[in-house]
RNA sequence: GGGCGAUUAGCUCAGUUGGUUAGAGUGCAGCGUUGACAUCGCUGAGGCCGUAGGUUCGAAUCCUUCAUCGCCCACCA
């Protein structure tokens, strides 16, 4: 028998040396690069969130990833074929205006693309102005900037020891993404799930684009009631309440609650609105909160959602008048649409509003109403406005609130599908399961399809022309669609079949679609890019649907619901079978990091002073779905969880028997001992194979600590180390070693790097071939022949030792002290256990002799001589 | 307004299908060690298990009410 020798081990543990060494020799050996789609394995897949490349790292990334990983790594150990890529979102308004500030250039769909854009840029270095630039450039600007970005993360990723597969690396500008969020509109196109109208819709006058409902967020402003007094024909005067006077222009109707008695009279009767003298019909409705305001109120063209469903419900007219820059636009009192009492008058007000933005016009639109002047009797304008907080729809990266506006749109057909995007939710595991209820909540309660447009320059272009009549007029009902083979395209460069460039935007022509798709479009496709749908034999068909889907809960409605959707869609598929919800890191007072209250923790700091392994552990405490706290004191318990794993290991494996066999086994304590960490490892396994990865460290822990380390090694000590008692002594050798190695593979998926430095001493220089613990396979059951032994043994012994410690305490001994005579006094019940394990005991308490008592009373006591 | 979650020791959290005296880690106090240990061990203090009802022989656990906190959504005239 050989034994290992101690010179082997460094004498301390430098988190920081030794994670750069793990990390660099991973990646040299490429050892998580290597999936095989052909592999007999079965094939774990993973649809990684792509992190968003132009944001910045925080402590959240490495919280979630890190969940994730844990994951994977102990698929991998379970001897699965693991699938995770990883990508980068480079789609999207960061993106967009990083590149224009960096290179100071403007994207310019009608712009042609050029060769060497980058000298362009230089010529344009000394113009204030901004260079236009075609979409391909501004494309191909993007790939730079984001490259260094991607970089930064990568580093991040690797340093906190996330075992992606980088073969499997894509970002979402690349060709393929936009390929296949191209292809992917085609196929919904062809299978009648998309379409275009032209139809009051969500509109942002700051970014100047449509917006769908996911990315609404609603936030408290300040507002005030305006009371305004309305007329009616014939001369009834009632006053409405408006939080938004600047529309009086553009309103279309007056409604009021018909119940309410105090209207009743005048449904069915027409207003003549203040100011512009427009005749407007009163109608009752259902919707009109009576308590509100003054329980009547003005419909315009269009205020919010109910103005839209009153329009279409009443047949109301039609009066534009905010504009796609949030401007009031031109309008002509007096022609059609827009017949006056007195148009003369209501022009002259109107050109005191023109092409003002709507905050401007509010303030004179205020001013006209309050004015005697321009009323025979009193001002229109009641009281002073009433101030109130009110909550405003805002599109998530704006400041200016949303407006409803008329514009063409594309659309994914979603109202007709919420029952069977329903069903296709309950098909897949949420962990933990109520957020699955986030998603119903969503899906049930969504009011408008998916508007899919965006009035964007950077981004995937819709494959798509439109035929030009003579008059040039594009005939949006038969778009030209692309052919699939030849994507990506982009409709404003390449040219339709049939047509030649030179027809572009000639009568009898065509032109190109200018919009480009929701980024969520593609994002939402992240299991077909990944398995690289189509392109490559059936390499989709291998991955999906994947096995979990790891992301956070404020995207379900967005992300996950999208994924979906597109599955659902495409496939009448589940895009996978778990979704994995981490929740939020918060800071030490519960609040949501943000960079905004600048309470954000940066990660490369932490994993300086505690080390990846124990910023995982942190992560690895939180269960899927609860927010957790920075909390420092958890890295703390984290990083001496590492050298306790460092020390306990050269202890173990000095002097360790070089190989293991199992019949070396043989002593009560030794088969208790592995008797009970098989009962712990089912217990570990099973949480794992369930995603509870935090109550699986916890046990693990639990195990490690109170059994392993403190007790059984204490126990054991003497036997194994100190003397030689042959087979006893080898029996505790053998034990201690391969108890610690099956340790080391449960720890793996959570402190990797620790756990790989200590397998390496003793096998990494056995063969030349790079032996990494992350590929040995996760530990079965020890079957031993435990004769009459369980784990109760062990349990006994250490209670008796625990007796014996306290003991010692008591009577101020040291607890190392050697003593002459130690009595243990135990239930009767528990003598032939503890005569089993008795000489371990007596040397672990460092007496010459030993005696057992028995009592009827419970537990175990010791007393010394 | 609808939905979801949380409420257990100073702090962070466990508590399995209801079952003795409610646990862990951390922090605090005291003592003892420091021969695998940037340690470790022992001891101690500290809980009306958010509130009020109910079911039950028995409730932290099941039901109902309310309160507080957080999140998701809706309302936005």
């Amino acid at each position: 028998m050989n034994y290992i020798s101690e010179d082997i081990f460094p004498k301390n543990y430098k988190h920081l040396d030794v994670e750069k060494k793990i990390v660099q020799e991973w990646d040299k050996e490429n050892i998580y690069s290597n999936f095989n789609p052909d592999s007999k394995k079965k094939i774990f897949s993973v649809d990684t969130p792509p992190p968003t490349a132009s944001g910045y790292l925080h402590i959240g990334h490495v919280f979630s990833y890190s969940h994730q990983d844990f994951i994977v790594r102990f698929r991998r150990m379970m001897g699965e074929e693991i699938f995770y890529p990883m990508g980068w979102d480079d789609n999207g308004l960061p993106t967009e205006r990083r590149v224009q500030d960096y290179f100071n250039v403007k994207c310019d769909p009608e712009e042609k693309s050029v060769e060497n854009i980058l000298e362009k840029i230089k010529e344009n270095k000394k113009s204030s102005s901004a260079l236009k630039v075609s979409r391909n450039n501004f494309i191909e600007l993007c790939h730079i900037v984001t490259t260094e970005d991607e970089k930064v993360f990568k580093e991040l990723f690797m340093k906190i020891a996330l075992s992606v597969d980088w073969n499997h690396e894509y970002t979402t500008i690349q060709d393929l993404p936009r390929e296949l969020a191209q292809k992917s509109f085609i196929d919904l196109y062809e299978k009648g799930f998309v379409y275009n109208t032209d139809s009051p819709s969500l509109w942002d006058p700051e970014f100047q684009t449509a917006v769908a409902q996911a990315e609404i967020e609603d936030r408290e402003m300040p507002g005030a009631f305006h009371d305004i007094r309305f007329e009616t024909e014939s001369g009834e005067s009632f006053n409405i309440s408006t939080t938004r006077p600047e529309l009086l222009a553009a309103c279309v109707g007056v409604a009021a609650h018909p119940k309410d008695k105090r209207f009743k009279h005048l449904i069915g009767k027409n207003a003549i609105t203040p100011l512009f003298g427009i005749k407007v019909p009163i109608f009752g409705s259902e919707l009109v909160d009576m308590e509100k305001g003054t329980g009547i109120l003005m419909v315009c063209t269009f205020g919010d959602n109910v103005d839209v469903q009153w329009w279409q419900e009443n047949n109301l007219d039609t009066r534009i008048i905010v504009n796609k820059y949030g401007r009031l636009d031109e309008v002509n009192f007096g022609s059609e649409g827009w017949e006056s009492k007195s148009p003369e008058k209501a022009n002259i007000y109107y050109s005191r509003i023109l092409g003002k933005n709507l905050k401007q016009a509010k303030s004179e639109i205020v001013d006209m109403l309050s004015n005697k002047d321009n009323f025979e009797n009193e001002p229109a304008l009641i009281g002073k406005p009433k101030e109130i907080t009110h909550s405003v729809r805002f599109y998530e990266r704006s400041k200016t609130p949303l407006e409803i506006l008329s514009t063409r749109q594309w659309f994914v057909k979603l109202m007709d599908k919420k029952e069977l995007l329903i069903e296709k939710s309950n098909q897949i595991d949420w962990h933990p399961d109520f957020m699955r209820k986030r998603f119903e909540n969503w899906t049930e309660n969504l009011q408008l399809d998916w508007c899919i447009s965006r009035q964007r320059f950077f981004g995937v272009p819709f494959p798509l022309w439109y035929k030009l009549d003579q008059s040039s007029k594009p005939d949006y009902n038969n778009p030209i669609v692309a052919d699939i083979s030849d994507l990506p395209i982009d409709p404003t460069e390449d040219t339709p079949l049939g047509y030649s460039e030179s027809d572009r935007g000639k009568p009898n022509g065509f032109i190109g679609e200018k919009d480009v798709f929701d980024t969520w479009f593609t994002s939402s496709l992240t299991p077909q890019i990944g398995g690289k749908w189509d392109k490559n034999d059936n390499f989709l068909d291998k991955v999906f649907p994947y096995d979990i889907r790891p992301q956070s809960h404020e995207i379900i409605r967005t992300w996950a619901f999208y994924t979906v959707v597109k599955s659902a869609l495409h496939h009448n598929d589940i895009p996978w079978k778990n979704v994995i919800i981490s929740g939020w890191v918060l800071d030490p007072d519960r609040k949501k990091m943000s960079k905004s209250k600048g309470n954000v923790v940066v990660p490369n700091d932490l994993i300086e002073t505690y080390g990846a392994d124990a910023v995982r552990y942190w992560a690895a405490n939180a269960r899927l779905g609860s927010d957790t706290a920075n909390d420092e004191q958890i890295f703390k318990v984290g990083k001496k969880l590492v050298v306790k794993l460092f020390n306990a290991s050269k202890f173990v494996l000095n002097g360790a028997p070089e190989s293991i066999d199992i019949k070396n086994i043989t002593e009560p304590l030794d088969l208790s001992l592995i008797y009970l960490f098989n009962e712990y490892l089912g217990q570990i396994t099973k949480n794992m194979e369930n995603f509870q990865f935090s109550d699986a460290l916890n046990k693990l822990e639990d195990f490690f600590w109170n059994y392993f380390t403190d007790n059984y090694i204490e126990l054991v000590k003497n036997r194994s180390k100190f003397n030689d008692y042959g087979q006893k002594t080898l029996s505790g050798l053998t034990t201690l070693r391969l108890v610690l190695e099956n340790l080391l593979k449960l720890f793996a998926p959570f402190t990797p790097m620790i756990t790989e430095e200590i397998w390496g001493w003793v096998y990494r220089n056995k063969n030349s071939n790079y032996k990494s613990i992350h590929f040995e396979k996760w530990p079965e059951k020890l079957n031993l022949d435990f004769k009459d032994i369980s784990s109760e043994a062990l349990i006994i012994a250490r209670e008796a030792i625990g007796a014996v410690r306290k003991e010692k305490t008591n009577m101020g001994l040291s607890l190392g002290a050697e003593v002459k005579e130690v009595t243990i006094i135990a239930n009767k019940d528990l003598q032939s256990v503890l005569s089993k394990v008795i000489d371990d005991i007596k040397d672990a308490s460092r007496s010459q002799s030993i005696i057992i008592k028995t009592d009827s009373q419970e537990g175990i006591r010791a007393s010394i001589d």
